[in-house]
DNA sequence: TGTACATCAGTGAACGCGCGTTCACTGATGTAC
DNA sequence: TGTACATCAGTGAACGCGCGTTCACTGATGTAC
């Protein structure tokens, strides 16, 4: 019985790209396994997407969406955004890896593009905490997102193995930074 | 005519794969399209390195060692040395990309273990010219690793656009923890 | 110095497979009357 | 309330292609005598 109109087939191709990602990188599966994965028909993936640039697409502005989201749910300083950063990277780590490689999508798609830009005012709020000085806000901001995004990266590929809760490994490591910002 | 003994096809082959890997990842390439490359037969990349795995970890061990020259190298301080990472990573972008996504290679190669080992030691040197206390050592190299690997990473990605000098680049950026690191 | 032979790096034809793409079709849903 | 019809999300068979792998073969090189 064929089940037509299956309504979230979307959501259901994006979960399964988001799950494949996870397992296994951004490389490692075709169009035809995440229809596997989902139990839809091998053409459904194209029907939606076009291909698996336009389903990366998709996954990119999900994850700047959830991103901006996160970051402007965190505290109201440096440390805790750069906590949050380095939490969103862990806790959406397939998004996260798809949003930084810019070359598996199309970057300069219109709701990727608004989705990144919020994302951007999230981090610089978080910047204006401690300073507000255009000449510094630059190089403070630019180092900021550089520990975090290292830390995150790192964390993510394994090296780094600091037990298991990021959050309390992270924060005296951003601490470090912070500190010498704030003073 | 068929050119037996060419001598130097595993270097070839390497080149092809760094190469291809600079143009556009560590996945969008297939032996065959690296034979193609090197001008050899497509059966030459197995015959060598059995799989893709296997010449990913001969690109991870050349890198690892490379990097440990780099490294070596960079002046007897904090500062230089992530300079020195930064400036690596720009300069050897696919080995680099290689290198930090363990998933693509076999990490525990006895060749890769070495090198890396040396990589870490040269890192470590980095952070000792800063503190010795060993309470504060770990932090303070994880806090600076994650800064270059940061700052690389990001600008890799493209995202950052801060001109073409990198070490000019970096140097104000990395300098920020460093400093408090010192004082 | 010349000959015979073992070694092994590299070749190239052949294979089966999973892929993305195409396209005629199916059938669920919403709307007009 | 019932019927007819348009729409379109999703199907599934068929296609040609590039892939990794296998394997009998080639021929350059080094060594023994």
């Amino acid at each position: 019985m064929a089940n037509y109109h299956h309504g979230n087939l979307r959501r259901a191709i994006m979960d399964a790209a988001v799950e494949a990602i996870g397992e296994s990188g951004t490389a490692s599966w075709s169009l035809r396994e995440l229809a596997r994965r989902a139990g839809v028909s091998h053409a459904a993936p194209a029907h939606h997407f076009g291909d698996k640039a336009g389903l990366l697409t998709a996954v990119a502005a999900e994850g700047y969406t959830l991103f901006a989201d996160a970051l402007a749910a965190a505290g109201d300083n440096l440390l805790d955004t750069g906590v949050a950063y380095v939490r969103f990277a862990v806790e959406h780590r397939a998004h996260f890896e798809v949003m930084f490689t810019p070359g598996l999508y199309r970057a300069d798609d219109p709701e990727v593009v608004a989705a990144r830009e919020r994302a951007t005012a999230e981090l610089t709020r978080g910047v204006r905490t401690v300073t507000t000085d255009p000449a510094r806000e630059r190089d403070f901001g630019i180092a900021a997102w550089s520990i975090a995004h290292g830390f995150a990266t790192l964390w993510l590929s394994g090296i780094l193995d600091l037990g298991d809760d990021v959050e309390e490994a992270a924060r005296p490591v951003l601490r470090l930074l912070v500190q010498k910002v704030t003073d």
